[in-house]
DNA sequence: ATTATTGCAAACGCTTTGCACTCCC
DNA sequence: GGGAGTGCAAAGCGTTTGCAATAAT
């Protein structure tokens, strides 16, 4: 999925749930979709200012949701009580091991894991719309040596 | 594990890391594993006061984050922005199904997801401390019908 | 005696809210 | 034209921090 299917995209998502098409919202998932990595959506909201935009804090924490209910973002938290977007756009789903000594994250999928939730789900009676998995631990390779705040 | 092995185990964990034992400490320990289910750490700094402790803030933070460490509490954030602990004491490990309508919290657990685990850490070149699984969804028994918020 | 720990209050960071203005439908 | 959406600033909430007093080692 490109930028132009995610636009195609997310406008369907608006008409469908009745929310108006505006210029802020497009805005919004352009610089959500060309952020390299994970991001906050304080950090969005600078960013953007930076590069001149108009856009204000609430429309870009407004529209970051909407792009997670769309799909068009993944909503992350690496628990840290602070929420972080993912772009989905050319990426297939996966999961993340956060290291609690230099905060590297990296990335990993194994198709059990839907499985589990599907049959969990199904057992208790609950009808799934997503799922966090995340490892935490120490990557053991030689540059990870110092704490997440360079203590 | 009672509340006698807790403060034993809790005591044990304090000398090994050079922590000091104070009796402020172990206040925390006892009001944390008779919770009943999650809270947050600010709950229990109120529910504390209000049963007329001396307790302040910063030490109820500092405790819960030690107790977390020691295996005593299970550390957890279900999306919502805030940390939540839980009590380990007498529970078999354990994970979560959250229903994003009513707000109910599941219980479920699966061998399967220490060996995922387990074997994706290996992998990578990671040594594990802990993980989160959560499965968001909606409940489908018919108590559910209201958004967490009421609206 | 030394120094970690405490209680307090204020500051912090991320997020949400209230308001008047705007512009999509 | 009506009302959802916007920009702005301020408030909210959980959490962390600085400091002087206290108490464990």
């Amino acid at each position: 999925m490109d930028r132009q299917s995610a636009h195609e995209e997310f406008r369907r998502f608006l008409k469908r749930e009745e929310n108006r098409i505006t210029p802020e919202r497009f805005e919004v998932l352009d610089h959500a979709i060309e952020y390299e990595g994970h991001f906050g959506a304080d950090e969005l909201y600078v960013q953007m200012k930076s590069s001149h935009s108009n856009i204000s804090r609430a429309t870009v924490y407004n529209t970051l949701e909407l792009l997670a209910q769309c799909g068009i973002l993944s909503k992350r938290n690496f628990g840290e009580n602070k929420t972080r977007y993912e772009s989905n756009v050319g990426k297939i789903s996966h999961d993340h091991l956060i290291c609690t000594n230099c905060g590297t994250i990296k990335e990993f999928s194994d198709p059990k894991i839907q499985k589990i939730v599907k049959k969990i789900s199904s057992e208790i009676g609950f009808d799934p719309t997503g799922y966090s998995f995340n490892i935490f631990g120490k990557c053991t390779n030689s540059n990870c040596s110092h704490n997440i705040n360079g203590k």
